[in-house]
DNA sequence: CCGAATCCTCATGGATACTG
DNA sequence: CAGTATCCATGAGGATTCGG
């Protein structure tokens, strides 16, 4: 059952996961240690903003770790940890399945819009 | 790789498929098929509102299926279609992950509140 | 380079009341 | 029973500016 609970924690974990970029930046970071500006131009349309708010909840949340270099200029590292490595596998799983059936929807919902009057 | 385009189409649908209460809904008509009141007592905490809004989305992808029987009272059942039902494993395994993890990333959260001052 | 801070907009979503 | 319609609060999130 996907309820352990009464559900009130486990939605908002789940909110907290499955929100607009926590997947993507989780995703990108599993190819390795990746500094702020890198991150910044992967994952195209993200805002400075989101990009550091979303870090910060993942850092809180121990599912990335932040090394600061004090140098000049300032270099920054982001890497999974433990839990967040763990992460990979279900949500490449969601990531693949959403892929696969992009062209499906797309046909359905364009379909939906045609049958209605 | 995540991204099979320019990340905008997926990125969409992803959002659509990760929302609120796409998950809980499409894990709850896992069991079988479910009319309007069944999913509402089912489901703590959604709104009547927000369970139309959803239902009508997850239609318009061609996950959920509606049948209206013309009954008095009425009757509206939904149930997953073919595409629907193949959600379930990658949402499932994203729900256990939740599951598994909440006391870590729990514990996490009050230990970051902790530690900064 | 890496962010924090501010302002602003708009979508999400709850509460309530009404219909067939 | 199964919605639709309306109002309204909240917060996500973008653009921009400033600081270490």
């Amino acid at each position: 059952m996907i309820r352990g609970d009464g559900g009130k924690t486990l939605r908002a974990i789940l909110d907290q996961i499955c929100n607009k970029w926590t997947l993507l930046i989780v995703a990108t970071l599993e190819q390795g240690t990746l500094r702020f500006s890198d991150l910044h131009h992967r994952i195209p349309g993200i805002s400075q903003r989101m990009l550091t708010l979303t870090l910060r909840n993942l850092e809180r949340d121990g599912l990335v770790s932040r090394t600061i270099y004090a140098e000049v200029p300032p270099r920054v590292e982001y890497a999974l940890t433990p839990i967040g490595e763990s992460l990979i596998p279900p949500a490449l799983a969601l990531a693949s399945w959403a892929i696969d059936h992009v062209p499906q929807i797309e046909e359905n919902r364009t379909r939906f819009l045609y049958d209605r009057r």
